[in-house]
DNA sequence: TAACAAACGTTATATTATAACAATATGATA
DNA sequence: TATCATATTGTTATAATATAACGTTTGTTA
């Protein structure tokens, strides 16, 4: 009943070993990470990026090509992701903040287009990299 | 004394041809039209494409790893971006809502962190593709 | 059990981006 | 102008990221 059984054995391998890492990964350190439990091509690790990317148990870091665990239990549908990035030691985070989910997800111009998704990237230097 | 006459002759080619072109451009679509011009390598395409991205003359729409010219004239150094792209048409329009830009460049959050930098895709339906 | 959808395995290939090296051009300054 | 520093160019090769195409297997459910 719990969502991690409708996981086929490949999603379930490959969300583990995201979910394990302190960064996003990338997908052929995945791939490298998981050849020794039979998951031997590109393809197979793509696949199941795509399903848990569908899922919300992950996300892509678009501008790092890399893939992290959602940690914001809130997007089990990952319709709606921001995260900070630091310029130099290179940390993701998730940010899990109302003010601002709430602000985009009711953001509204005079395009008139709907806005059903977004994905925001912020950059800067974290509290450590700042002190230096 | 204008910023263009800063820029170099690969440079201006290639910002030539996004600035005419309707939607983003793929760097491998960008190196195909400019080989008529002597353009014959990816890394010349790439060089000046990073140059005019630090000049804010164009910008990368991550999600699509394609390249459009800065139609807002106010973003001269590209440090808040935010792109509206149409999910089954593909259109992709730079979003200048002041609104939007002024939270989203005062955010802050309780992670101690300095933001410097955004980029933000959102993602829907464009008023041509909801009619339909 | 028949029919369908989802996941799998495999090979090959497409697409996107950078490394490394040598030459030339440009602009500032002594 | 000579010289120094920096940016830009050209070129070949290769790395890194991602998908196409094919057939098989597994799971679900009518
Ligand atoms: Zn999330
Ligand atoms: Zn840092
Ligand atoms: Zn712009
Ligand atoms: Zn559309």
């Amino acid at each position: 009943m719990a969502q991690i059984q409708t996981l086929s054995k490949n999603q379930k391998i490959i969300l583990d070993i995201i979910e394990k890492a302190k960064e996003p990964l990338k997908a052929y350190s995945i791939l490298f990470n998981v050849q020794k439990k039979g998951i031997k091509a590109p393809l197979q690790v793509y696949r199941a990026l795509e399903k848990l990317i569908k899922l919300g148990k992950i996300h892509k870091v678009e501008s790092k090509n890399a893939f992290v665990a959602c940690k914001s239990s809130n997007c089990e549908v990952s319709k709606a992701t921001a995260f900070s990035i630091c310029e130099i030691c290179e940390k993701v985070t998730e940010i899990a903040n109302n003010k601002l989910s709430n602000f985009l997800n009711s953001f509204e111009d005079k395009s008139g287009m709907k806005y059903k998704k977004y994905n925001l990237e912020f950059f800067g230097l974290c509290k450590k990299c700042k002190k230096t």
